[in-house]
DNA sequence: ACAACTAAGGACAGCGCTATCCTAGCCACA
DNA sequence: TGTGGCTAGGATAGCGCTGTCCTTAGTTGT
């Protein structure tokens, strides 16, 4: 070898065969101590050390493109959410990507709008670039997206519910312990006609649902007319317009469970306009803890749910699915916990 | 040839040799028909008809790794936001995705949480997977990260802000006019003690004081007294309190442009809270529109940022670059809107 | 009718890396 | 001392695609 600082390639670029050259191995060798295949073994120590500083004297960048082509496996995670407008996703999403951007992996976000059929589409493509791991919300798709994920073998966890099925991995809660813990609070504040106010009317919410059910129907309280449902978007508006109506045509209501803080929000405001007061008249309840819901007034009363601690976990056990390594429990439980503020 | 519908590799994947061979063309010609290189021309119609033809009935996906190798040249476009908790930068993102994902990008998201050194290095690591283009946002970075874009050869847009320098690409609007014009709204009201309170102090931030100071300044008003800016992260609950200190320290205000909504919107429940009549005792303004703010009490005056168009001419933009077409003009003015709501 | 030109399609090589097999050297045991 | 098993490192051969020539056929002009 004339010159260890020498490129070969045309390109300019410095290759992992550059990097063996500098160090006296073969670029196998050089590639082996780089990964550290075979964790402790493998290749000598003082090779390693030899390689990773000629690596780094060079300042070698392997490259991704050749890496996934030759091992047919990308460092890319795939990470699909219904929403990038709810908080609750980003907040997800960022802890995902602290998580997994220091060992090498690049999150690509999908965003499926609630909708089975976009999911489904976009599996597909993103199935192109073989992803290393995959992250999705949920249990409800298609059968043809669950198809794709078995059959592609490529590692996934769900995130937010959770599921006993075995070989199924999930990091989340029971959205239905959620919802009938927070409707067991407005009961013992003495609430007796509790109503329960929803919009973009996905499976979790529907489990809150359940569990609101399941809480009243125990108090001998159930009252199918308390139930408010609407297909529309969650949105602090829509969430307004709810309480209005709701008041309007049941007017002997006395607490709302909206399913969602930013309905919740919608609602409180929407009573300050209208002069009802909170929590005198009705108490009001929401979903999720999301950002400013400290600051109404009064402060909501919700559910802090451990969407940071969820985005965490779901990726520490992705990433030993990817590594191959053992993973403790397949189905992790984050829990909840019940904020009570001025609103309830 | 035996079976134009049979497999020839061990992986079970389908090919661009299967597809060429099932078509009866070579798999260069498979490839340049798929791609449509040279326009209309090059390769000849009935050619091309039946590669796509043989394509869509082995269902041939084209391997992105294998395509990023060989050109050099991946699918990805990074796109490099300063937030995903700020719904501005959401919306931005959510328009790029649109208008990049039919033309066969897929974008890499990158948050730079306000650090330029943060962003450095986020270019470095993604700038590895050669992306095909690049979407930043504003102009304020480290020497390092300019470098690095332009000796990348990699197409680039900015965004949200605008600027005349030769070779640079760019869609957004005059922070400083925004910001210039609603206060001039303000001063149109009849108010005298304008404050400007400032969370987050970012260039954009920066600009839009810039804009506040010119057009008191102009009006002779200005007094240097009435700012308040701090450092801290924007949200509701600091811009309730920055209003409090406001009008405890400057009772004498009759009027707040806060730099960014969520600011305002927490200003406007700390008023509320306080008992402080808006707009009759100040009157509050906004900036950026964001989610919630036509929902307040009373509804937030503000600017409305067109950050969707912002996100899909950009993205047109890059597409162009990308493409090696000409681009009608690098920079783009999208302008913005004032919106008189009942807090102002 | 022949040379010079044009353009469609193909052969070839290689992008940078890793999976797989293989070799050489080592130790332990009989 | 011989042989089997084991391990560190290397040689080889692609992964699936596209850039760069090059061939061949068709076309035009004189």
């Amino acid at each position: 070898m004339s010159d260890g600082l020498k490129r070969s390639r045309a390109s300019g670029r410095v290759t992992l065969g550059d990097v063996a050259q500098a160090a006296g191995v073969s670029p196998i060798t050089a590639s082996r101590a780089l990964r550290g295949v075979g964790g402790e073994r493998g290749v000598a120590a003082d090779l390693v050390a030899r390689v990773r500083d000629a690596a780094a004297r060079l300042a070698y960048v392997p490259d991704p493109a050749a890496r996934a082509l030759a091992s047919s496996r990308s460092s890319h995670v795939v990470v699909l959410i219904p929403l990038l407008t709810n908080t609750l996703f980003v907040d997800l999403l960022e802890a995902v990507q602290r998580t997994l951007a220091p060992a090498g992996y690049q999150t690509m976000i999908g965003v499926t709008h609630y909708s089975a059929a976009e999911e489904e589409q976009l599996l597909q493509s993103y199935m192109a670039h073989r992803p290393a791991g995959l992250l999705v919300t949920g249990f409800d798709r298609t059968e043809a997206s669950k198809k794709i994920i078995a059959s592609s073998g490529v590692p996934c966890v769900h995130v937010m519910e959770t599921s006993d099925q075995v070989g199924v991995y999930c990091v989340g809660f029971s959205q239905i312990d959620a919802g009938a813990a927070i409707t067991a609070h407005l009961l013992a504040q003495g609430r007796r006609r509790i109503a329960f106010v929803a919009a973009q009317l996905d499976p979790r919410v529907m489990q809150r649902l359940e569990g609101y059910r399941r809480c009243l129907s125990a108090a001998g309280r159930f009252d199918a007319n308390l139930e408010l449902l609407d297909s529309g978007n969650s949105s602090m508006a829509l969430g307004g317009q709810l309480l209005e109506r709701l008041l309007a045509t049941r007017p002997d209501v006395d607490a709302v469970f909206f399913c969602n803080d930013d309905l919740a929000q919608g609602g409180l405001m929407a009573a300050l306009r209208l002069g009802v007061a909170v929590p005198s008249r009705v108490a009001v309840a929401g979903f999720n803890d999301l950002t400013g819901s400290d600051q109404m007034l009064p402060p909501l009363t919700t559910i802090r749910t451990p969407r940071v601690e969820i985005g965490e976990q779901a990726a520490k056990m992705l990433l030993r699915l990817m590594r191959k390594e053992a993973v403790p429990q397949s189905s992790l439980d984050v829990g909840y916990e019940l904020v009570v503020r001025g609103s309830a």
